[in-house]
DNA sequence: GGCTTCCTACCACCAAAGTGGTATTTACAT
DNA sequence: ATGTAAATACCACTTTGGTGGTAGGAAGCC
């Protein structure tokens, strides 16, 4: 462990983040460079200080900690953002990822918890607790997507729609495939037929069901 | 504890296959009580044992474990999937996932990493390794789609270009808009130009990444 | 004023996608 | 063996999409 890993703490409350403070103050490979109240005065001044490791919590007078990370995180893409928090609200979950965040924590958790994140985090992984773990798993699952995926289409079908989410032109499909254009056609027709829809971006969307 | 774990184990490697049996049986809250050396046979028959976890090998003769999850899982969706496999490829990792796996490790893994990946899955965990993690965690980050979104197009292109991925046809975007066309049109001829792309589902695959 | 950028609009042309049929072969199940 | 489903292929046709120009008006910048 050669360098330090260099830790903002970003927390409102006076005991909790001088608590933080002192556990990970204790560990060997880690510093804490600076601790702010506020997301606002985080904003304002954290780029003045070297860091790898946010850790932010979400309720905050001002900005709050989403918002924070979403702000700070293009600026300095390097630097990992480790949400603290007491909810397990799947909302600020997915907030919190999207905006750029990499880790998930809550608050009440044991001193080791919080720093073995740390330590995970910094090292390329990304903490989350079980549940939230599962959360986050959970939103892969296409629910009826596979039922469409799996049991309206066959797997020729299927193949095509994949290429199709691709991009692929018809005649490039046909190539890839080794068969005629014409056919291709064919299967296009087909799946759009079963699919109700009547083109490729409706396709596409419903069934590899649209984010945003 | 009050009820066992029971656990399948599906993989075609015989030496690994009673390898892991061996790992799980000698754990008091867990029991395997069936395995399968291929994806054909586990579908076949899977559903007369009872059981709480499947753990999965990805690369099998006939269907593969990703084929077997997306099978089985909607028959089924109490029972927990846990892809295990040497295939740290993040297009494996997001099909098991869409899939409805809830849990994916490597196989160059502990003893001791397996039986608590078991656990942490039949806990409501989703149990994976720290890049995997971090894979699944960054793929919520809407990373240069900001950029691209923000700086190179205009406000009204990032309107219709939000249209097209809905699936809208040029004459509904104009009717939306109340603008021509032709203008539209044009909008997207422009577009296109600056993500040097020369198809809708292209341009909607650089902005909105696509996964999959 | 002169410059650029953006939104608007029109034109002409060609490529690609979508519609709706028919038809053959293979393969699988009854 | 007979029926059904899937994959293949071809045809004729219409609609939509994509290319590449020109051009006017509005807003903003030197």
């Amino acid at each position: 462990m050669a360098k330090k890993i260099k830790i903002i703490i970003v927390e409102d409350d006076k005991e909790i983040r001088q608590l933080a403070e002192g556990i990970l103050s204790g560990e060997k490979d880690m510093e804490v460079v600076k601790t702010f109240a506020n997301g606002d005065s985080f904003l304002k001044s954290w780029e003045n200080y070297e860091c790898t490791v946010v850790i932010m919590d979400i309720n905050m007078p001002g900005k709050n900690g989403i918002e924070c990370v979403a702000a700070a995180k293009p600026k300095n893409p390097g630097v990992q953002f480790l949400i603290s928090t007491v909810f397990e609200n799947p909302q600020y979950i997915f907030q919190a990822l999207c905006s750029g965040a990499t880790g998930y924590m809550l608050k009440n958790n044991t001193a080791d918890k919080l720093i073995s994140a740390v330590r995970e985090i910094s090292n390329g992984g990304s903490p989350m607790s079980a549940n939230i773990a599962r959360l986050v798993v959970d939103s892969f699952a296409t629910k009826q997507t596979a039922a469409i995926h799996n049991e309206l289409l066959t797997s020729r079908e299927k193949e095509i729609l994949d290429m199709l989410a691709q991009g692929l032109m018809y005649k490039e499909i046909a190539a890839k495939k080794e068969i005629g254009v014409e056919t291709v056609r064919k299967h296009v027709y087909n799946i759009y037929e079963k699919l109700q829809v009547s083109s490729r971006t409706e396709a596409i969307n419903k069934v590899y069901g649209k984010q945003v």
